[in-house]
DNA sequence: CGTAAATAGTTTATATATGGACTATCGACA
DNA sequence: TGTCGATAGTCCATATATAAACTATTTACG
């Protein structure tokens, strides 16, 4: 019973699936997106010190690894699976907070964005104490629990992916 | 290696990852994180034609269940892990859109939310479609994989509630 | 009984996110 | 070379989400 699978009844998950019959995918698919809704913001408590976001912490990691090159407006936004638009805001808060930069280019349309100073600070102090904290909210799983987590949320993605292009193409 | 079982390099995971020096518990938070950015809009996409979105259909299906009693705010907020603010607001849409209803009680504090007629309509018609598009987004899994991944889940999920619970608490 | 603490919901300010419309520029090719 | 379509980014309207401050009740207990 596919009840039984996501464990006791006291989990709220079972209250939403209720709705939709309890079959194995609603399930699983629901079972995805409440993990995200505990996850997200206990990853975002650490980072709130640092007075950035989840989505901030996580465009200026990409930035980091980018180094003095940058990044360009569109490539964060695919990196980061979120729209243009959704950039746009993003780094212009950033900015605010004087821990990127803009900068034109010889294409004249496209922008790339780059850490300052202040924000590879930033991460520099950050970053450690959040893999930490990382560690410490998965730390009732196994290496190989987690392994084959890792696993099976590739291959969906791969396959999401897939999907979401063929979505792309059509429109 | 870490970044093997995560799957090749085109993976863009890895992009994020690679500033965190990718270990495993970086690397397992960051998958379910990503996940649920392709998942999400997947999910939405089927009922942008029913003119709601997916947290609307996520509490249209819990007062659905909920029946003529409705449920109150908080309950509401609760079994959809969000907060009380958020309720308020998506509430308030649902009643726009005459899906759905406020009502008092006898504690004249609290706020009770049912279905409308208008609602029910809605989801009889709705939900079986939904649930059919979300086994076509899940298909790549077997049905092992997916009781394997409810599993993880769900002993993750528990343990990330009693950490949500101690941080309450602690405020 | 009466007040202090807890509870239920709203409001406000802000961040994240989308889709669609718009502007500017680049590239292809007739 | 001129133009037409693709590309890069911004702007607008709207939905989702939080935290913090606030109002109105209810409950606990002294």
């Amino acid at each position: 019973m596919a009840a039984a699978a996501a464990g006791k009844r006291d989990d709220e998950l079972t209250f939403v699936t209720d709705g939709l019959g309890a079959d194995l995918d609603a399930l699983l698919v629901f079972s995805i997106l409440r993990t995200h809704s505990y996850l997200s913001p206990l990853c975002e408590a650490a980072l709130r010190d640092r007075r950035i976001t989840g989505a901030q912490f996580n465009a200026l990691l990409l930035l980091r690894s980018a180094g003095k090159a940058g990044l360009k407006m569109g490539a964060l936004g695919e990196r980061l699976v979120v729209t243009k638009s959704n950039v746009t805001g993003l780094v212009d808060r950033l900015e605010r907070q004087g821990l990127a930069e803009r900068a034109g280019t010889s294409d004249r349309r496209a922008t790339v964005v780059r850490l300052t100073k202040a924000g590879r600070v930033l991460m520099d102090r950050a970053s450690p104490r959040h893999a930490a904290h990382l560690a410490e909210l998965t730390a009732c799983l196994s290496a190989g629990e987690k392994r084959t987590l890792i696993r099976l949320h590739s291959k969906l993605r791969r396959e999401l992916r897939q999907l979401r292009r063929q979505k792309k193409g059509a429109a």
